[in-house]
DNA sequence: TTGATACTTCACCATATGGCAAAGTGTTGC
DNA sequence: GCAACACTTTGCCATATGGTGAAGTATCAA
């Protein structure tokens, strides 16, 4: 397979494949600086476990972790995930109406 | 590892987790319908390796085969991808300024 | 200082992924 | 018909992935 260095755009779609990743990247929006065991706690898996995909999740610059005292607080960084919308936008225009349409809707938003 | 089976978005990021295939639906937005060979081509890669990313965008549904004769004309189904986009989209607000702005760009953009 | 807590690392396992060569299938052209 | 063409399938291989239990490390609390 002689796998070549993935790009930054290839770890972040890869770590983004997975469900438990993806929750662990909603519970963060949420809650800011959760801890690695609390983040665990909801699924059926071991510490370990968390850990490669927290791995996983640092590889691709989606989280950082720092410590305290015994304890780790996650956070979200969610730059990697911009530049994977902006590779998506490219293909916008094949299932999105006009810009007209757009500036529409931006401004009956707007007026909320 | 007990495999459940993955969901549509998860295979939809997995796809796009590899640079080949990336590029096939690059190339796909730009000349629809190429056939298979024209596909791998420009790779090092032989047909059967080109077969099985086309397998992998296709379980995704991020593109459609039909057979003319004998040759195959691949071409791109975005859907998934706008579900990706929207995925992504709900932590826009992370790296976003505010909905005013996008309007300033929009107008700027519709100047020209 | 000692024990519990909160990770972290290690060794291991089963399955998935991505590649190949070779053989098979269906079309086309002579 | 039959040869060439355009896939497609099969079998194989190496490595990656996602999980575990067990052992290791660092911190806190008594």
């Amino acid at each position: 397979m002689v796998k070549y260095q993935a790009s930054a755009i290839d770890r972040t779609f890869s770590a983004l494949a997975d469900p438990t990743r993806r929750y662990v990247l909603l519970r963060l929006k949420d809650e800011p600086g959760l801890s690695v065991s609390e983040l665990a706690r909801p699924f059926s898996l071991k510490l370990p476990g968390m850990m490669k995909h927290l791995d996983v999740l640092s590889d691709a610059g989606l989280i950082t972790r720092t410590k305290n005292g015994r304890t780790v607080s996650v956070s979200l960084s969610a730059g990697p995930m911009r530049e994977a919308m902006e590779w998506l936008r490219r293909y916008e225009s094949l299932w999105t109406v006009s810009i007209d349409r757009l500036v529409a809707l931006v401004e009956e938003d707007e007026e909320q």
